[in-house]
DNA sequence: AGCACGCCGACT
DNA sequence: GTCGGCGTGCTC
């Protein structure tokens, strides 16, 4: 007879432990899925084992047993390490993490493999010369995966200095030591060049892809597939680093800076982190890569935390764009009103001669972004959020571009009643129209949520531009990432400080980031690209620096200021949120959890935990809302995170008329 | 989360 | 007397 301690299937903190059963199957493993009867009723439940023992530690009065073990679901020893350290790091449930790491279909009825990439022919993969500099900067990776160490590198090479090939390559390396790759991308719809390469270089067979957007039944097909040890490969957006490999040689994180690697949805996982866990197990080697790497991770790279590798030259020895940044307050004063300065305007006029495309960059949606009156000055917000609403020209309707709640745009203020209403602040809708006067000539498409959601996808829209359809393409985010075109020979970005003004301690990198990733769609053909930056803080270092393209000068003085400031990478920041029904609840929580954790953490520095504040109500989920922060300086995160998890664990005694919510490092601030 | 136990109000 | 209200507490 054995016995197993298990995490039950349950979504209710209070049965957040683990749970111990007799069982009479003795190949039991750690990690295997059983059944078992819970409560007083003995519903079966579904529970994973998390410990295998020959003997009762202590007496239960009342000790049930397992009666089944799943015979296809039985994840291993790491993983369930894994969950366990995830546990303590996200303030998660036991069975949160473990989740991760489960497929959520089911097998197939018609016993049918489903294979969603099996057309997938991928691009012919004819294996290419490496350049000096990639073949340098391959030499201390494949020593590291053949002498199975656990390593970590950044591979730091500007935009089209075929940083793909370097992770195709060590990808090779490591298939050749037998031991599976995990391959991670910020998101799939817009990487399907990389997945395209992948499977041309290594074959469609080899491969197994993850992402949210399979159903739930090609997802438990592919990880079936993984599981099974009939692919080598995984490629997918962040919940790929769960894949259930037992062998992991190489974990590669290509974009390392996007935001995207974490997770908004419960639990808060950062995929970095949960990468290096899993590879410290497996010995494997981290392989992150970026033309502009997060502050935090630079800074590791020059601590000696992670070897950095650079890759300086562009492909095929094209000339990095010619930038330019253009003052707004100038054309003001020029009696220029328009949002296009004279400069971009004339820039815009040769490109379309030349017959060049031209994208030009905004990173707000919809018509107008705000609406005031202009009798009394009130801003119309979201009833439900509190955020300013963005008025929607082509759909007739304001909407909230956060919860997104919409409604017909007002004809009176709903404060004063006057009837003085005016729009303002510009989003890509608007400077499609703008264009579209100016150039009437040219073909001028736009690419943001809303476009692709009326036309359908993505995929069509490049499509277009690539075959040279569409002369101006206007967008968002989407245009500014990884995206390869030959004949793009002016990027404008109508305004570089709309991130720059975002309360958030990384608006600087973001800026920064979003400026050189946009300006590296220019010129990737044949000729030099040119780039101009629309800016009313042309002097912001964050503006001048990516302009020259400065990648190492912006992060000197970037990282002066979070050391100054104790921002990450100096800290961690942990944002707890309480929620309720009734203010007071919320209000009550944060107060006395503050109080703990005054207490709990007395012997630290004061300044480090912040009032609660209140957030604006969200009244779709009728529920009021306080935040707090903390500043968890290096070093002390386990402390402060073990703090945390004791008064989770003493508050979940207690029937509560709220909700905690805990996110380590949160991707915003809203 | 469920589910039972438990101690007070309106009913055959 | 009893049926049932949902407050409280436990689940190996």
């Amino acid at each position: 007879m054995k016995y197993i301690d298990v995490a039950i299937d349950n979504k209710s903190e209070q049965t957040d432990t683990l749970y111990t059963y007799g069982c009479q199957y003795d190949q039991v493993q750690i990690g295997q899925k059983a059944s078992v009867p819970f409560g007083v009723g003995d519903r079966m439940r579904e529970a994973y084992v998390f410990r295998v023992s020959d003997q009762l530690e202590k007496e239960y009065k009342n000790l049930k047993y397992a009666e089944s073990l799943d015979e296809d679901i039985c994840l291993t020893e790491e993983i369930i390490e894994t969950c366990r350290w995830m546990k303590t790091r996200y303030l998660c449930k036991y069975i949160d993490a473990v989740k991760c790491f489960t497929p959520a279909g089911s097998k197939s009825k018609r016993g049918k493999q489903r294979n969603p990439y099996k057309d997938e022919v991928g691009e012919p993969g004819r294996v290419p010369e490496l350049t000096a500099q990639q073949a340098e900067a391959l030499k201390p990776i494949r020593q590291a995966i053949s002498a199975r160490q656990h390593r970590r590198f950044l591979l730091y090479g500007v935009t089209g200095s075929g940083k793909t090939e370097v992770y195709m390559r060590a990808a090779a390396k490591c298939l050749e030591e037998g031991r599976k790759v995990i391959m991670l991308v910020p998101e799939i719809s817009l990487t399907k060049q990389i997945i395209g390469r992948f499977i041309g270089r290594f074959g469609a067979g080899q491969i197994a892809v993850l992402h949210s957007r399979l159903s739930l039944g090609e997802r438990y097909d592919e990880w079936t597939r993984i599981k099974r040890g009939m692919v080598n490969i995984v490629i997918g957006a962040r919940s790929a680093v769960f894949a259930p490999f037992e062998n992991i040689g190489l974990i590669i994180l290509d974009e390392e800076h996007e935001a995207t690697y974490k997770s908004d949805m419960t639990p808060k996982y950062d995929a970095v982190e949960v990468a290096l866990k899993r590879l410290q197990q497996h010995k494997g080697v981290l392989l992150c890569g970026s033309a502009t790497p997060s502050i935090a991770t630079f800074y590791r790279s020059e601590q000696g935390i992670y070897q950095r590798l650079e890759l300086t030259k562009r492909y095929n020895q094209v000339a990095l764009p010619q930038v330019q940044v253009a003052d707004m307050r100038d054309e003001l004063r020029a009696g220029n009103k328009t949002i296009i300065s004279r400069a971009l305007y004339s820039a815009m006029e040769n490109a379309l001669e030349h017959k060049q495309q031209i994208i030009l960059f905004l990173n707000r949606r919809g018509y107008s972004t705000f609406i005031s009156c202009r009798e009394c000055g009130a801003v119309l917000k979201c009833p439900d959020c509190g955020i300013s609403l963005t008025y929607h020209k082509a759909g007739g309707r304001v909407a909230c571009h956060y919860c997104g709640h919409e409604e017909e745009p007002p004809e009176t203020c709903p404060d004063c009643g006057s009837r003085y209403i005016r729009y303002f602040g510009t989003g890509t809708e608007k400077v499609e129209e703008i264009v579209s006067e100016f150039f009437p000539e040219a073909a001028v498409e736009r690419l943001d949520l809303d476009s692709t959601r009326r036309k359908g996808s993505i995929d069509r829209i490049l499509d277009r531009f690539k075959k040279g359809k569409i002369h101006i393409l206007i967008g968002t985010q989407l245009v500014a990432k990884g995206l390869d075109f030959r004949n793009v020979g002016l990027v404008g970005v109508i305004s570089a400080d709309v991130t720059l003004n975002i309360p958030d301690f990384r608006s600087a990198e973001r800026t920064f980031q979003l400026i050189t990733q946009a300006a590296g769609r220019a010129g990737r053909g044949d000729e030099t690209g040119k780039v101009i930056i629309q800016s009313y803080q042309p002097e912001h270092y964050a503006v001048q620096l990516a302009a020259k393209q400065d990648y190492d000068s912006f992060y000197k003085e970037e990282i002066q200021l979070r050391n100054y400031m104790e921002y990450p990478p100096y800290s961690d920041l942990i944002q707890i949120v309480f929620s309720s029904k009734e203010e007071e609840q919320a209000r009550a929580a944060a107060e006395e959890w503050y109080e703990k954790i005054i207490k709990a953490l007395k012997s630290e520095k004061k300044g480090r935990v912040f009032q609660p504040q209140a957030a604006p109500m969200n009244k779709i989920k009728d529920t009021y809302r306080y935040c707090m922060l903390i500043k968890c300086p290096q070093g002390k995160r386990r402390s402060y995170t073990e703090a945390l998890l004791n008064i989770k664990e003493a508050d979940k005694i207690k029937k509560k008329a709220y909700a905690v919510m805990v996110d380590i490092n949160p991707y915003s601030f809203v």
